[in-house]
RNA sequence: GGUCUGUUGGUGAAGUGGCUUAACACACCGCCCUCUCAAGGCGGCAUUCACGGGUCCGAAUCCCGUACAGACUACCA
C-alpha cells in the first residue's frame, strides 16, 4: 500500500487542499497592514495577561490599517467552559477591544471556531500522509509513560523521537490491517528535522533566539479526529492570512515545531511576536511568578471593574506596560489618546513585568483629574447603582451638590489628584453628606492635639459669613488669627514658636477637622461654601462635645 | 534531567561599545511655595548595571562560565 493510498484510505471523503487553498484568497490590504489575531481557548472570563496581549494585538492592527480577529480554539472539550467564547467576546468589549472580523462577528475566513473546521485539517493531514511525512501511531498513553521513565532514568531527552519513535516504521499494510481491527490512533508528524543543527530566529519582540531543529514526531491528530494547537494553528494561521502572531512567550519552545511545521505544509511562516508575561510577587513564597487566575483577584479583568477603576485607565497601563516609551509621550502629549501613538514590537519589554498597582492608581487619578465633574459625577453614579445603592441614592437626591464638590480645585493646570476610581468618590466626601455623617460614631481621628475650640466657636458664630470670596474669606480668618494669638507667617511661628498658640495653618486644621473629621480635604472655603449653616453648627456642637 | 528566555535603585524602566559622573515615571523621604488641604516646584533615593572571568585604548552594552528566576518538555492550549 503506497502512501497515498494510505491516505485515501484513511480519509476518504476529504477534500484536496488545493480546495481550501482556492477558497482562502489572500486578503487586499495596504502595504505594511498587520493581520493578527486573539485565540483563546474558550475556557471563560479574560485573564489580564490575555486582555493585554489582545489590546496590543489590537492596536498594532489597527494603526496599520490591517486586521484584528477573534478565533476560538476549542480543539479539547475537556477544558472548555459553558458560554466561555460568549464571556471572551463581551470581557474584551468592555473594554473596546472589538475585533473585525471573527467568532460570532463573521468573515470570509471563517469559520473561526476550530471544531467546525475539522475537515480543513484533515485535508492538509491528508496531504501529509500522502507524502510520507505524517504518519498513523497506535502507542497507548501506558506505553508512553513507559518510554518516558526510561528516557528519565537513562537523562536522555524526552519525547517521541528517533529510535523512541516506534509506530515511525509501521509498514503501510499492517496500519491498515490494525485500523480495520479497530485499533485507536492518532497521527503523528514524521519530523524531517535534526536536533543537533542549531538557528537563529528573529522574533520581532525578543530580538534574536537560537533554537534547534525540532526532531520530535509531534501529534497532529488526537483519537478524536481533532488537531492539536501546534496543527491547528499552522493551518489556520496559513488560511487566515496572519501576518504576525502576537502570543505569550510560553510558546517560544515551541517554535521550532511551528517552524518545521510550517515548512512541511509548504506554508510562508508568519512574524513571530512573543510577548513576555505579566507577573507578580508571591507573597507566601517571596518569588516572583506568573500573574494566576486561580490565585490572584486582579487576573481577573472583572476585579478592576468592582473596584471602580475606569477602563481608559486600565487601558492607559496597558499601553504603558506595553510599549516602555508610551509613558514618556504620554507625558508629553497629555491632551492625546492611546489611539495616536504608535506601538512598536521592539519597544515591548522583553522579559516579564511586575503587575505595579500602585503606578496604575496613579494612572487612574491624572485620568481622573482630566475629566469633568459632570463625568465623574455620572460615571460614579452608574457605578455606585450596582456596587453600592445606598451611596447612590444619596447622589441622585445631591446631584447639583455632588457635581459641585467634584468641581472643587478641578480643571487648570494644576487639578486635585485624589480620585482614582468611583469608590473614592465616597471616600473623599462623605462627610458632605449628612446621612453619612450621623452615621459615623465618633469619627474625629485627629483630637490629640490642644485645639483651642473657644477660638473655633467665636470664629464660626461672630465671623464666618458665607457667600464672600476665597481672598475674602481667607483675609477674615488670617485676622482673626491674629488677634487671638496665632502667628500669621512661618517665619514668625518658626522663629519664635512658644509666642503662639500656633500658626494660622493650625487654626485652619481646625475647622477642617471639625467639617471633615481629617486632616486632608479639598479647599476648605469650598467645603464650607457648600454647607448651610446649621450643619456647621451642628459640626461645631458636634465637636465641642467630642472634645 | 534537557531545551529556551531573562537578570539595570523599593517598582516600571531608558540604555544596542565612548555624549552615562546610568534618563524618565511611580512610590517613599526632605525642603520650598501658595500666609488652609491638595496640586505644583526643587532636592534625596543604583559611585553602579546578578556574580566571576575575558575581548578592547574604552563595556551596563560583545564573548565565556556560574548563580538565580521564569517558561516549555501532554492525544492542554
Amino acid at each position: 500500500m503506497t502512501n497515498q493510498e494510505l491516505a485515501q484510505y484513511l480519509f476518504p471523503d476529504i477534500k484536496d487542499v488545493s480546495y481550501y487553498e482556492e477558497k482562502y484568497r489572500d486578503r487586499t490590504l495596504e502595504e505594511g497592514a498587520i493581520v493578527t489575531r486573539f485565540a483563546p481557548s474558550p475556557t471563560g472570563s479574560v485573564h489580564m495577561g490575555s486582555l493585554y496581549q489582545a489590546f496590543m494585538a489590537n492596536q498594532m492592527a489597527k494603526q496599520s490599517h490591517g486586521v484584528f480577529f477573534l478565533r476560538i480554539e476549542d480543539t479539547d472539550h475537556k477544558r472548555e467552559v459553558e458560554n466561555g467564547a460568549a464571556a471572551i467576546l463581551r470581557d474584551l468589549k468592555d473594554f473596546d477591544i472589538v475585533p473585525s472580523e471573527g467568532f460570532s462577528i463573521g468573515g470570509e475566513y471563517g469559520p473561526y471556531l476550530q471544531s467546525e473546521r475539522k475537515e480543513i485539517y484533515q485535508s492538509y493531514i491528508k496531504s501529509l500522509i500522502a507524502r510520507g511525512l505524517a504518519y498513523p501511531c497506535f502507542c497507548s498513553a501506558e506505553e508512553m509513560d513507559e518510554v518516558r521513565k526510561i528516557q528519565e532514568a537513562t537523562k536522555e531527552r524526552i519525547g517521541y523521537y528517533g529510535r523512541w519513535a516506534t509506530c515511525r516504521s509501521l509498514d503501510n499494510d499492517e496500519i491498515r490491517k490494525r485500523i480495520d481491527a479497530k485499533e485507536p490512533y492518532i497521527i503523528r508528524l514524521r519530523s524531517q528535522g535534526d536536533f543537533t543543527k542549531k538557528h537563529i530566529y528573529h522574533d520581532a519582540i525578543k530580538g534574536d533566539v537560537e533554537y534547534f531543529e525540532n526532531d520530535m514526531d509531534i501529534v497532529i491528530m488526537k483519537s478524536d479526529g481533532l488537531p492539536t494547537y501546534h496543527f491547528a494553528h499552522a493551518v489556520d494561521d496559513h488560511l487566515m492570512h496572519t501576518t504576525h502572531v502576537i502570543r505569550g512567550d510560553e510558546w517560544l519552545p515551541s517554535l521550532p515545531i511551528h517552524l518545521e511545521l510550517f515548512q512541511l505544509l509548504g506554508f510562508q511562516a508568519p512574524q513571530y511576536a512573543h510577548i513576555a508575561p505579566v507577573m507578580k510577587l508571591d507573597e507566601e513564597t517571596g518569588n516572583i511568578r506568573k500573574l494566576s487566575k486561580r490565585k490572584d483577584p486582579e487576573a481577573s479583568v472583572h476585579y478592576y471593574q468592582e473596584m471602580g477603576i475606569p477602563v481608559p485607565a486600565v487601558k492607559l497601563y496597558l499601553a504603558t506596560i506595553g510599549n516602555t516609551n508610551f509613558e514618556e509621550w504620554y507625558l508629553e502629549h497629555p491632551e492625546q489618546s492611546i489611539d495616536d501613538f504608535t506601538f512598536t514590537f521592539d519597544k515591548m519589554p522583553v522579559s516579564g513585568t511586575l503587575f505595579d498597582v500602585s503606578k496604575l492608581e496613579n494612572i487612574a487619578k491624572v485620568y481622573f483629574s482630566k475629566r469633568t465633574a459632570e463625568q465623574i459625577y455620572e460615571e460614579t453614579l452608574a457605578y455606585s447603582l450596582q456596587h453600592d445603592p445606598s451611596f447612590a441614592l444619596l447622589l441622585q437626591k445631591y446631584r447639583e451638590k455632588t457635581i459641585a464638590l467634584l468641581n472643587i480645585e478641578r480643571g487648570g493646570d494644576r487639578p486635585r489628584k485624589d480620585i482614582g476610581a468611583y469608590p473614592d468618590v465616597k471616600k473623599e466626601f462623605w462627610y458632605m453628606y449628612e446621612e453619612l455623617f450621623d452615621q459615623k460614631e465618633n469619627p474625629y481621628q485627629e483630637v490629640q492635639k490642644n485645639y483651642h475650640v473657644e477660638d473655633l466657636e467665636e470664629y464660626i458664630t461672630t465671623i464666618y459669613q458665607k457667600g464672600k470670596t476665597q481672598e475674602e474669606w481667607f483675609q477674615d480668618i488670617k485676622d482673626f488669627a491674629a488677634v487671638h494669638g496665632y502667628a500669621t507667617s512661618r517665619k514668625d511661628y518658626k522663629a519664635n514658636p512658644e509666642a503662639y498658640k500656633g500658626q494660622v495653618s493650625d487654626f485652619c486644621e481646625m475647622i477642617r477637622v471639625m467639617i471633615t473629621t481629617q486632616t486632608i480635604s479639598p479647599n476648605l472655603y469650598d467645603l464650607m461654601e457648600l454647607m448651610d449653616s446649621d450643619t456647621l453648627q451642628k459640626r461645631l456642637q458636634l465637636f465641642q462635645k467630642a472634645l
